[in-house]
This record gives C-alpha cells, structure tokens and sequence, in this order.
DNA sequence: TATTGTTATACTCTATAACTATA
DNA sequence: TATAGTTATAGAGTATAACAATA
C-alpha cells in the first residue's frame, strides 16, 4: 500500500530519531560532506572533473612547477595516490609533468592552456553549485562555518 | 639532504596555497570530515567498530524493531549496501533481525544486550574523542557547527 | 504495480608494502 | 640513509541493475 503510514517506522521517510547520532558533530560532518559532494557531482556531471582533481589542478595553478609530491602533501593525498590522479590529468591533456631541474627524481607539475581553462569554467560551475546549496547561510555563517572546519582540520594531525 | 629548505615548493609541508580551492567550503568540509573520521578510527581502535556501523547501531536503539531499509533511508544508505552491514552486526551478535510480524518482506532490527554494551562502550570512546578533538571550539562553536552542518544536510535532498 | 530484501558488480577513495632512481 | 615517484594490492564506501517474495 504505497503512500500508506508506516506505524511501527514512524512515518518512515519522516522523522527518525537517531539517538546519540544526533549529537555527534562526526556524523553530522559525514552527512553534509556528502550532500555537498553530491551536489558537486551533480553540478559538474559531464565535464569530467572530479572533486579530488579540481583540488589537484587548484594547487598546481597556485604553484605553477611544483613537485607531485608536495602537491600531494598539501592536499592529504598519498603518494602512491597522487600517481594516478595526475596521469589522468595529464591524459586529459591539463597538466604537463616534467623533470624538475633541480631533482631529477622529482616530476615539475604545470598546467597546460586547456589545464587553466578547465581550472577556471570548473570554478564557475562549482561556486555556482555552493552559491545554490549554502544559500540558506548567511555570508557570515559561510564564513564562519569555514573558519570552523579549518580549525578541525588543523586539529586532526 | 633531510630538512634542507624546498625553494621551489616554498618549505615544503608548511604554507603551500591552495588557490580558488582555499574558498570552498566542499574542500574543508572534506578535510575536516576525514580528519574527524581518522581520529575516530584511531580512538575506537581495536573495537571493531566503524562511523557507518555505529550509526547503525544507534538508530536500533533509538527504534527498537525498526525495518532495515527504513535505518538506511534514515542514515541515508542504499538498501543494497545494507545487506553486509547488518550482517557484519548480526554476525558479530550485536543485532538480532527477525521477519516483521505486519509485512513479511521486511526485516525487524533489535539490538541483542551485547548490542545495547557495545553501543555504549563505543558512544563513550566517540565522546571522549570528539571532546578531545573538537577541545579547540567552545561549547557554542561546536553547538553552532551541529547547527550548519544539519542546515547543509537538509538543503542537498 | 510497488516495496523489502537480496545478489552481483563496478568505481572511487584510501592505505600499505616493496621497488627504482636519485639525493 | 632519506626522498620522489612508481607498482601492486587490498579494503572501505557507495552506486546501479536485476531478481524473488510479499504487499
């Protein structure tokens, strides 16, 4: 019987209770990470990008020659990790990888014309995906809620 | 040569800019979100516990008797994917599931009293690292946070 | 015809260990 | 001896499609 109350579930799609859950900041991070990793993908869908790579590209285009490895560590990516991601970049034809001149064990990242293209019309898209989905935030609490997440990554290390 | 100053990556592990990805709150709501489940999963070692299984577990408690698909709409987890995670907790002994008696498709889920230990052993080993975690936020940063994050949660539905 | 649970499958993200080449 | 990048591998988490039993 669809559309019927669901007595033993509470109203069922309604309201849960979720017990401790509730008052646990974890759980609520996870949710929300999700929604906005949702909705990032939903914004994006179809160019490729992935949250993971604009972060990578971000930081290239920041540091134009930076090593793999040090973008990696900016980022709390592994190096074995980085590997993969950055061959998909320069697959793609956004990032252009090159001995360092200084290291000749290191690889030199830049980004290519198409890389900073990318970088840029993905930007548009994704502070027009936030824009939509925070814009019940104020710009303080945006700012604030910002300032709060920085300090709890500072904090886990 | 250890500890020699990275010129071209401006020293390295410190102060690396992130660019337009420094803005966002996608990106450190992801960070903040791995490093709260990092430090969980340090301080919750050895217990076999996980953040999505605890989650699990609390709405049991909460909902006694509660269906299995409606503990994954509520935590926002496909009916496929938990089908293994039940039965990780069956299997582990801390729910007992039994054919609902008003619909016999569904599946009603107790905590068995192990269950209902280990869902306060670990509530208060997830406490203590929260509390230990988050000592940097006062109580109504962290009450603040709760109150974001749930807003954030609501608007990607 | 819709829903509950299930199986099978695949992809992303992450983690570890072992290797090479350079430093 | 330490570091940069690589390979191989494994385990979580999540997503979709198809199926049987029941509503």
């Amino acid at each position: 019987m669809p559309g019927e109350k669901d007595v033993q579930a509470e109203l069922d799609t309604d309201i849960i209770a979720l017990g401790a859950l509730d008052g646990l900041v974890g759980y609520h991070m996870r949710r929300a990470s999700a929604a906005i990793g949702n909705d990032f993908a939903r914004a994006i869908a179809g160019t490729g990008m992935r949250q993971v790579l604009f972060g990578i590209l971000s930081v290239i285009a920041a540091n134009p020659g930076i090593n793999q490895g040090t973008v990696g560590r900016a980022l709390g990516i592994q190096r074995a990790n980085m590997v993969s991601l950055v061959n998909e970049l320069v697959d793609a034809g956004l990032v252009q990888r090159q001995t360092a001149v200084d290291d000749r064990r290191a690889l030199a990242l830049t980004l290519t014309p198409e890389g900073e293209e990318k970088t840029r019309t993905s930007l548009e898209l994704i502070r027009a995906h936030e824009d939509r989905l925070l814009s019940g935030l104020s710009a303080g609490e945006r700012e604030q809620l910002i300032d709060l997440l920085a300090r709890i990554e500072a904090a886990g290390d």
